[in-house]
RNA sequence: GGGGACGUGGUCUAGCUUGGCGGGAUGCCGGCCUUGGGAGCCGGAGGUCAGGGGUUCAAAUCCCCUCGUCCCCA
């Protein structure tokens, strides 16, 4: 029987269940004084780190290497691309004294590293054998976010941005890397169990400067999409502005085509509302800071308990990451303590587990107890991980399943519900979450009109098979959009 | 851009209306007792009441300014 956790809210009334998990986790701490900034605490840093760490593990097999380039960009490098300029001009933060001077040319605290990079790449690159060039970074970046900033999902210091960038000799080159980055992020998501649908964003909703935009949304508790990453055919528009030409086989100059790929620590914020219940995280055995906790139960009256306990470390340290709980305190209160930080397997080590050279594992997500022999625990808590991720996966892809609807129709043109918006709003107007697949015309004033009951994530991106329905404008539907409310 | 609310030990908060010893909860430290789901008892540390100025015999409390945070509307 486990009992309800007292000190924190249930996950049910999840804006404030994230906020207390957050602090209760030791994740990080917002209460540094500065809208949108916080502070990673040390096993939030470490849980942070074992998730980029798959990122970097993928990154690598796919041939990219890792750089760092500078916070700081001159104005002159970054005004060089007008549709850029356009989009960023409202949330950069400019650096414009040097101690008392003001400076000569004032300095951008990126919000992206297209144009420090793509800068470098016009110097680094003469000829198709520099081709192609794919190189990524983990940096902070900031942006001068004027709506409600949120722990996690909208910073102005953004701690953990995974920017890659790549320059092809071809437009085809440049699309197969396109659908490469996909293909990198699914599998990415996938091992952090991490449920998502991929959308075209719609040609007014894509990046700055970009041909297209390919962007993987995922579904919070409360309803609301978020955007977890995203993936940008850029063509020519930057290296026509930042001169990024090669020469080519046939001895002709060319400019090359790009592609963008980013991710946050949105995936960590995910991780937390996704899987976490009323007694805190639940995380993927692969990635937790601490992947098996020993808690021992001693009797005054029954010595070698804590010897025991050691034993049972000493077996296990070398295979997981493992805490032995020796604090003074009551089992109990350890137990609360590790389910917070979503220790995924618990080990408890008694008088009757010492006697009979056994061990008590309890799995995190389903809080069920299994006895083993002490012979067999390493196998049988690999077995557990395996399990835990399996289950983890289902029960997260079947709720998120059920999330995503179908629609045969909008609403009509006179303002009355239908299909559509039955499946995101309930009798009383209220929002009731999830996305919906509906279908339309393809004119751009019908997905106006649209955007103003909800927001338009885009097409979907994989092949959708042939198109029924009815568009709100009442002509035959063309295609099918994605609609829902973002963070 | 416009409007509103708030700022008190680490965290949460009472006190402000009507000026007069800053109190509690939680967490932390020490001790006793205990340990199969946050037990209990005793003791203790911890404060620039956001900052600055003003009114007053006296300001967390009233007034002004600044800073910061949150919320609502465009």
């Amino acid at each position: 029987m486990v009992k309800k956790p007292r000190l924190l809210p249930p996950k049910s009334n999840f804006p404030e269940w994230f906020d207390q998990v957050m602090f209760l986790a030791e994740i990080a701490d917002f209460t540094y004084p500065l809208k949108g900034c916080g502070v990673w605490l040390p096993f939030g840093w470490e849980l942070r780190n074992n998730i980029f760490n798959v990122m970097r593990r993928l990154l690598k097999e796919t041939g990219h290497g890792e750089v760092y380039f500078p916070l700081l960009i001159p104005e002159g490098i970054f005004m060089k691309e007008a549709h850029f300029i356009k989009g960023f001009e409202n949330e950069v933060y400019w650096v414009t004294h040097g101690g008392l001077k003001e400076l000569d040319v004032k300095l951008a605290l990126r919000p992206t590293s297209e144009t420090p990079m793509y800068h470098m790449f016009s110097k680094w690159i003469r000829s198709h054998a520099d081709l192609p060039l794919k190189v990524w970074q983990l940096v902070n970046m900031f942006r001068y976010e004027t709506k409600a900033t949120r722990p996690m999902f909208r910073l102005r210091e953004v701690t953990s941005f995974k920017e890659a960038h790549t320059v092809h000799a071809t437009e085809e080159e440049a699309l197969k890397q396109v659908e490469q980055a996909v293909e990198i992020y699914k599998r990415f998501f996938d091992q952090l169990c991490i449920p998502y649908i991929i959308s075209k964003r719609p040609p007014y909703d894509r990046f700055p400067g970009a041909k297209e935009s390919i962007a993987f949304e995922t579904i919070l508790p409360d309803g609301r999409t978020l955007q977890i990453g995203t993936v940008h055919y850029l063509g020519q528009t930057f290296s026509k502005a930042f001169n990024i030409k090669f020469l080519d086989r046939d001895g002709v100059e060319k400019y090359a085509y790009q592609t963008c790929y980013g991710v946050s620590e949105r995936v960590v914020g995910s991780i937390i509302a996704l899987h976490g219940d009323d007694h805190g995280l639940v995380l993927p055995p692969n990635i937790a800071p601490i992947q098996v906790v020993i808690v021992p139960i001693t009797f005054k009256e029954v010595p070698g308990v804590e010897e025991y306990s050691k034993e049972v470390y000493e077996k296990l340290k070398n295979h997981f990451r493992v805490e032995l709980d020796l604090r003074e305190k009551r089992p109990g209160e350890k137990y609360y303590h590790w389910e917070v930080r979503g220790v995924p397997v618990r080990v408890e080590i008694g008088p009757e587990e010492m006697r009979s050279k056994t061990a008590t594992l309890v799995r995190r997500d389903t809080f069920e107890r299994i006895k083993t022999d002490l012979d067999d625990v390493v196998g049988k808590i690999e077995e557990l991980f395996n399990d835990i991720k399996s289950n983890m996966e289902n029960r997260i892809t079947s709720w998120f399943e059920s999330m995503v609807k179908k629609a045969e129709t909008f609403l009509s043109l006179s303002g009355e519900a239908k299909d559509a918006v039955y499946h995101l709003i309930d009798e009383n107007g209220e929002f009731k979450g999830g996305v919906v697949e509906v279908p339309i015309c393809g004119d751009v004033e019908c997905e106006m009109k649209i955007s103003k009951f909800v927001d338009i994530l885009g097409e979907p991106w994989e092949r959708v098979g042939e198109v029924k329905g009815m568009c709100i404008c009442g002509k035959p539907a063309r295609k099918i959009v994605r609609v829902s409310k973002q963070y």
